[in-house]
DNA sequence: TGTACATCAGTGAACGCGCGTTCACTGATGTAC
DNA sequence: TGTACATCAGTGAACGCGCGTTCACTGATGTAC
């Protein structure tokens, strides 16, 4: 079955990757041991050799993620001096990503039930990667708020949990319509209320 | 093991409460036959008088969540004259319900992976249901659009995604916290960065 | 350069478990006479 | 009012399936001499 032996280091990028495609695909719920296998074509006890369990797959699934979320900040961050127009390339990247369905996102499976239900360290884990990710949104906030830009009355945290309301109840359309629902432009749709909701209110009177 | 045989209506009644707790609980991946059956007091072969199928019962369960959805936005409209305000009363009775535990909402399994990965009657059904309750957001904003509220130059389906914008983040938290995180505080502040992005904005000059 | 050996990726059969579902049955309930 | 019978809720054993995991094995790869 398989092509050639191949070092663990090489097996386990591939399975993490096969994982993440098959989780993207079918959700978490569906990832099966053996489906895995035969992706990176292997037989399902192959799998062991470069594992422990299922369980350390899907942490390891998590970790990829996790680093994909964080480029992705981080890319929009140096390509951007204006925290606002920083926040809105982290959303559109989200939004390109949701409709690639290169990374299993928000809400399909990282935020689903299954991911942390019943399992308290991979809530955790969740939990974890949840809040780094908040804690980038949330600094970008406040650099907003430093430069005048957004509204000094209101917490980072509520606006970067806002900037989440428009990814993914998004995400949920997308998945429900299998594609049908134009998630770019809701995007942008959204965030320009978001932006009414955020930026200093400019004195209509002043712009005369 | 049953205290006494029971016609077929009330024991349906018994299974889906029984379903809709259990799922709430431990999420629908979680939510089997004999579970239900334990809680009812019967044996799992004794659901098969009931309901034909596992399906059929999930099928029951969400046609009850949207029972329970729309008499939620009745309530609201009932209570309320103002489009606004109903919207709060909306958004605050949904987060009671998260908290409560009460129904199993969003994301919490209905819009969660299992509950339409590799199903697509049941996908077409939380489709439904979810388009039914959307389409009593947006009829809300119009109300508000007319009456010159709300900004006229929005989309309806955008001001109530952004609605539901506030909720899904909310109880992702509350869920990965195990209850730690306070939706209730969340709820108020993100209500009012929300106000400040559908309302018609005041010239402050005119206030003084 | 060639041979012997250790290492380790990959295999296939098998196991155990949970779970949805079936089926022949039991026995209580309520109705017809 | 009492008896016979049909109906149907509830039972328990059993089946089949998918799936994660184990384990003894095979055989290719690369290293030591």
């Amino acid at each position: 079955m398989a092509e050639a032996k191949l070092d663990t280091e090489v097996r386990r990028e591939q399975i993490i990757d096969a994982a993440l495609t098959l989780a993207a695909e079918h959700g978490l719920r569906r990832l099966s041991v053996a489906a895995v296998a035969r992706r990176v074509g292997l037989v399902p006890s192959g799998i062991y050799r470069h594992f422990k369990s299922k369980d350390d797959i899907i942490a390891a699934l998590l970790d990829r993620v996790e680093q994909r979320l964080m480029a992705n900040v981080e890319a929009a961050r140096r390509e951007n001096v204006d925290p606002l127009e920083c926040l809105k390339s982290v959303l559109m990247r989200h939004i390109r990503f949701l409709r690639e369905g290169k990374v299993i996102f928000i809400p399909r499976t990282i935020f689903s039930d299954d991911v942390h239900v019943g399992n308290p360290e991979r809530r955790r884990h969740v939990l974890r990667i949840f809040t780094h990710y908040m804690e980038q949104l949330r600094q970008i906030v406040r650099e907003g708020q430093t430069q005048g830009l957004l509204r000094a009355d209101m917490e980072p945290q509520t606006a970067a949990m806002m900037f989440f309301g428009i990814i993914v109840p998004a995400g949920i359309m997308w998945h429900l319509t299998d594609g049908g629902f134009d998630v770019t432009r809701h995007a942008l749709k959204a965030w320009r209320l978001f932006c009414a909701a955020v930026t200093v209110s400019v004195d209509p009177s002043s712009l005369q």
